[in-house]
DNA sequence: TTGTAGGCGTTATCAT
DNA sequence: ATGATAACGCCTACAA
């Protein structure tokens, strides 16, 4: 059980009687062979068990590696996990892999996820920006001709494709939605930072409704938490207002979750609800939950069509393609405002 | 916006006047170096923006790639997603990358996935194992002291390390908690294949539960579907019984999501249901799911480990590591069985 | 149809 | 303390 190298080209020619250049042939389909000396080849490299080495035909080939570095928050959320699966499976029918970095949301890993991934070279790179991310750096990449495509959020300091939701026309939606209903105090429960592209952007088409519908803005309706408990928390704080909201608007996933717990933990069906982007379950929930959907395996497939095409060839200007959201009824948004 | 060649190791050492092997050894804090020298090169590298290329050093180092590959069935699940970011944060940490795959739960999908691993001449490799996988074909690759650990489910027609969780036993202490609430008749929706390892294993706990407590086992409580429609259409037909079970226990997520939808569509809440995994949103459910959770993030962790102790020459024979579940406690588990 | 020479960017070895 | 040379495994360009 002696680790014994692997067989090389060379290994193979040898056995044929050949040279590497004639196996390389055979292998890529390239220049003209015999047919005796195809089939004598292919039988050696069965023998031996060769496996061309990717590593050497990339660097000899174009000093860029087979692969696309994609950079996400988080791979167990079912959002950013399925962005990377529609990214995978457009990118494997192009014979490239795909390599992932968890930045756990922070700037830090990010950037030494991104500066590994380049050190690959990497044919192009995907980011998810972190919150706090910042994209300068990445200046002399893109003029150096890497494709970079940002996902969910655009660059900071950087002009560069990127493929985002609809998120202030989705969330008008939502909104627009509730005031059809009747409801005229509509809460926001929002994450943090409030800094961050997509929680600006959804709070911009609630404010974006309100202003439609002719209904004014009070700030006291706006309700900030980081993940579900405090979502929770926040909820809580805004039904226990003296003039309470009789619908809320939840800015993500987690503020929806935490404003589902809250709802059921105060016993409270008579408050409408619409979250942004779907969960799971939604429709198992007392009320269904109505939701602004993202379309998280398209989002994927877009930003990898459009990391293909540069890598075709693509020169054209970086743009921001908007991927389209879908108000998906089932019940909590359709609850009347109370007389 | 000329794409001009990234700077390489020979222009660092031209523009400082020394040779390759010195910035090498500048950068691997290889060999001897003068200060000075070792200052000149670290300013020629910024003045460059030279960063090392890592196919470059790999090749020459160890004709292993310093990244480990990962093959899933579905990154957008988010229990395979959080393995798989259990596993990146633990090889991250060691300086290995990881480079991941979709299967999309087919033989062939796998199998080239780890074929193109292979040829990138990964350090290790990882397999959650598709319904329909064969894994003889790595014999070899074992031989040769590749470390190869499979995850959720255990290879097939192969000696290897895998992951998995402690199916038979969660699937057991799931019905035994049912039955201790006085239900003698409990349903089983299962997925398909029946043949699947997952599948057989938690069924093997259900019946070990029935024994246990010296229940006939009824092969008409047995139900099977392959997604959460088809499982709801499998816990219809399990109450449509002449006699029906008081409780149910679904063997995965998707027919836990199923047998929710079911018996709420049938405003059914008499039913008693214990799921084996957890889902996002449980605790929302009226009544509140009672699960037999899972810990994917500790799997991936625990299979990252076991990747690093063999790459670090642990030569001991292969095993199968057993990752304990959980009983979460809700309130659909709970409720009594009718007189 | 096949072979030869050379180089991709890095590091090992041996010399200076 | 540094340099020269060769090599890793493969492919391109040209020659035979």
């Amino acid at each position: 059980m002696c680790a014994m190298r692997r067989p090389t080209m060379t290994d193979v020619a040898r056995e044929v009687g050949v040279t590497a250049k004639t196996v390389s042939r055979v292998l890529n389909g390239d220049g003209p062979v015999a047919v005796e000396t195809r089939e004598r080849v292919m039988e050696a490299v069965r023998k031996l068990g060769y496996q061309p080495n990717l590593m050497a035909r990339n660097m000899r080939v174009g000093a860029r590696d087979a692969a696309i570095g994609l950079v996400i928050p988080e791979m167990g959320n079912p959002f950013f996990g399925t962005v990377a699966g529609g990214v995978e499976s457009a990118v494997r029918a192009r014979g490239l892999t795909l390599i992932v970095g968890n930045s756990s949301e922070t700037a830090e890993l990010e950037q030494s996820l991104i500066a590994t991934f380049l050190a690959r070279r990497v044919s192009a790179l995907m980011v998810v920006p972190s919150a706090a991310g910042d994209h300068r750096h990445l200046r002399g990449e893109r003029v150096a001709g890497l494709p970079i495509v940002f996902l969910d959020r655009p660059a900071v300091g950087l002009t560069a494709d990127s493929v985002v939701s609809a998120n202030r026309e989705g969330a008008r939606e939502g909104v627009a939605h509730l005031i059809a209903h009747g409801h005229r105090r509509v809460g926001f429960v929002g994450d943090v930072p409030a800094a961050l592209y997509t929680r600006r952007e959804r709070f911009q088409g609630y404010r974006d409704a309100l202003e439609a519908a002719g209904l004014p803005f009070d700030r006291s309706l706006v309700e900030t938490g980081h993940d579900q408990e405090a979502a929770a928390g926040a909820t809580m704080r805004l039904l226990a207002l003296d003039d309470p909201p009789t619908a809320l608007f939840a800015g993500n996933n987690l503020a929806s979750m935490g404003a589902v717990v809250a709802l059921s933990r105060a016993r409270r069906k008579d408050v409408a609800l619409v979250g942004f982007d779907d969960l799971p379950l939604a429709e198992c929930l007392d009320p269904p939950l109505t939701v602004v959907a993202q379309d998280p395996a398209r989002m994927g497939a877009t930003a990898a069509e459009l990391v293909l095409a540069r890598l075709d060839g693509d020169r054209s200007r970086a743009r921001r393609t908007l991927v389209p959201t879908r108000l998906v009824v089932r019940g909590s948004g359709e609850l009347p405002a109370p007389r």
